[in-house]
Parts: structure tokens; sequence; C-alpha cells
DNA sequence: GTGAAAACCATACCGCCGGTACAGTAGATT
DNA sequence: AATCTACTGTACCGGCGGTATGGTTTTCAC
């Protein structure tokens, strides 16, 4: 029972390292089980088929990114009070995140999985969309809350800019893997705080950052 | 020797389809030849393997993509000599583009082939890496030629901004995929040639639209 | 400690695919 | 007429996804 969580936990690591680095459908389950150290026989008792192997990826991966979230956005509200204060500290904790990682961010499943589209069933897709839309419907909301206490700039939709953080992750993470620099996402996450900024204090930068602000700089 | 280049036009064409919506690993040549009416001995004539296959994507994605760009900019620069007009009119005609796709974007080759880089070796890798240094460079030199004239906020490193916007479309297009919508693509560019506005008008928006401005709005 | 369920292993097999090899050919070019 | 281009046809190899089936060990509940 808790062995076979361990083996199915080891195996999904292992798929996920190598549909990172040559994609789902170049990914072979005889790759997999050879570095989990197992039979083919061992690979489908705990999964049906390949699709299967897909959805559990894509589960996991959903999960450890609201698990990131839920914090990142918990340990900014809980550092402000204001809203702008405390989005602001939650993308810099972010922006940290990311630069430790050693070897740049892994990847994003989510991307991988758009240009692979043709290859899972409609279940594995769904999940993928619903995590999305909550993402991005998490920093819609907390652009929202700013809004309602600092004027936002004229022509520009909330929704857009909250989509382009998205954006701006996936983005990043495909442009430090590109140009061979890890530290290119981090950078970009803090250029979009630096927006966010600017977004909400058109006028009088100064006025923006209260002594209340801890992480801001 | 016409004929040659149409059967290996074709080759790619189907070939790039397939790799957008399944990955490169997962394309296999029996399919390709299948629809492209040919034998396999007809396809490893024109490349000696999926590699070279590879390369050849690569390649001709890099050209058509810099030939727009070429067209976007130039254009651009026609419909305004100032530097910051120029380019926010530049950014409206990429985003009129990638709106009137019928289908939304096809899919941005140098992305799924950063998930998937085991997969091909080092020239493949440094035909993309070269060919996003030299749009990044391209946004970068716009970004500074305005600069130049119009004082930025500070704060914000214009090679960032530059690289954001690679990740904007990058990113744009895994959200519209991944959220079902091609229209947010063009929002996104939108969004970012906002963004732009902002960066070098701060203080009164309205001095930044001289009667010159055509495409801006 | 025993019985049952969970977590595997071993073996054999199918069909598809990437890739190689090699021989042949229709049509355009020179 | 000879040559080159652009293929077709056939045959083959090994690897992989996936199925099937039967056996074995480990773990846990009672």
């Amino acid at each position: 029972m808790r062995k076979g969580a361990e083996t199915r936990e080891r195996i999904l690591e292992i798929a996920e390292t190598s549909v990172l680095a040559k994609g789902f459908g170049a990914t072979s389950i005889e790759e997999v089980i050879a570095e989990a150290g197992i039979t083919k026989s061992g690979f489908f008792y705990h999964f049906k088929d390949k699709n299967e192997l897909a959805r559990a990826l894509m589960l996991r991966y959903v999960e450890e990114n609201d698990r990131i979230f839920d914090d990142v956005f918990h340990r900014g509200r809980q550092l402000s009070d204001d809203p702008l204060q405390s989005f602001l500290i939650t993308l810099k904790l972010l922006a940290e995140l990311m630069g430790d990682l050693p070897n740049g961010h892994p990847g994003c499943l989510i991307a991988t999985f758009t240009y692979q589209e043709r290859l899972f069933d409609r279940s594995v897709r769904d999940i993928a969309t619903t995590a999305v839309r909550s993402w991005n419907g998490r920093f819609s909301d907390a652009l929202n809350e700013i809004a309602a206490v600092y004027p936002a700039r004229k022509g520009m939709d909330l929704e857009d800019v909250a989509i382009m953080f998205s954006c701006v992750i996936d983005g990043g993470i495909i442009m430090s893997r590109g140009l061979g620099d890890p530290r290119v996402l981090e950078r970009q996450i803090l250029a979009f705080r630096s927006f966010v900024k600017m977004l909400f204090a058109p006028a009088a930068p100064e006025i923006m950052l209260p002594p209340t602000a801890i992480a801001a700089e």
C-alpha cells in the first residue's frame, strides 16, 4: 500500500523529467521502468496505459502548483494588509523561488501538453484548462482587489494583465531554456512586477510605497 | 529540380502541422509521407534522417518569422518618424496579424523544440538560440531608440522588457490554446503594447499621441 | 500466524515505426 | 544519347507501446 504509492510516485517523477526534456510522445515506458528499476508489468499495474500516466502527471503537477501559489499568496497577505503591497510581495517571493532553483525551472507541464494536445484525451486537456483558468482567476482576483483601492490606468483590462502573468511565466521558462540562462525567468517575473507597480502608481510612485511595505523595494 | 523543392516544401508543411499538434517525437514519418502521397524512400531522398527534418523545419520557421518581423517593423517605421509611435504601430500591426489568423496561431516551433531539446543535436538548438537572440535584439534596439528620445521609467531594464515581448508571444500562444480562445494572443500583444506606452509616457498620456500617429489608438 | 489483498515479476506476443540498404525507373536537362 | 533529378518498390532490423496470462512476494488486517 504505502510501498505502492512510493513506486507510483517514483514513476511519475522520472516520467515528468523525461517528458519535460523530450516530450510525452518521445518518452518511452521502457526507459522509465529501466530507471525506476521495475518491470513493464509493474508499470502497467499502476497505469493502465500511457494516457493514464499523462493524466496522473497532469494532476500531480497541478496540485503541486496549487500548493505553491497557496503558500506564496498566503505569505503575501500575511506581510501586508494593503492589496497592492501584498501582491507585489507575492510576486517577489515567486521570483525568488524561481531564481533559487539550481538548474532553472524544470519546465511547465501545461506548456508541453498544449503543444502535444493530439496525444491526450479530453480528460487530460480539461484538467489543464481548468487549472490555467483557476490560476488566472487567482491573479485576476488579486488585481481587482488592488483596483478597488487604487485607481488603475485606463485602457488596461485587468483580466488581460492577469493572463499576461501566466504568459510571462510560461514564456519566461521557454526563454530561460532557449537562451540558456536560468535567471531570465526570475528577471521576467520582476519585470512584470514593475509593470504592475506602474499600472497602479502612475503619477507619484513615492506614495505607493508606505512604510508597511516589507519586501517591496 | 522545381518539383523536388515543391515536394520538400509539402513535406515540411505537413510535418510542421503535425509537430505543433503532437510534438516532434510523436510525429511519425509514415504519417507524413502518407499525407504527402509519397513513399518512405522519397522522404529519405530529401532528408537523410529525422534530425535533418527537424533542422529544416527550424530553418524554415526562423526565416518565415524573420520575414514577418522585417515587414512589420518596416511598416512601423514608414508610418511614423517617432521611434515610440513607430514601435507602437508595429505592435498593433503584429496584434492584428495574430488576430486575423482564422484558427489562432498555429504555434511556435521554438517553443515546442525547447520542450524537446533532448531529441535534437546541437545544430538545431543553435539555430533556435540564435534566432531568439536576434529577435530579442530587434525589440531591444527599438526600445533603446525610444529611450533615447523619451525618458523611460526607472527600475526597468529595457533588455528585460524586450525579452518580455517574446515571453508574451510564446506565452500568449500557449494560453490561447490552453484556454481555447484564439483571441488571447492578440489581446496579450495589445496589453504589452499598453505597458510600453506606460513605460515611456508616465505622466501625461495625451502628449504621447500626436496627430502623426496613424494606427495608434 | 494466517489469509487475503496489494504489489509486483516473467514470458511471450502483436503491430507500428524509425531507419537502412539496394535496385529500379520516369521525366527533365544537357 | 547520356546524365541527373526525383522519386518508387521491396525487404529487412530492432525498439517500443500495448495486451495477455500466469506466477510470486510483500504487506496488512484480523
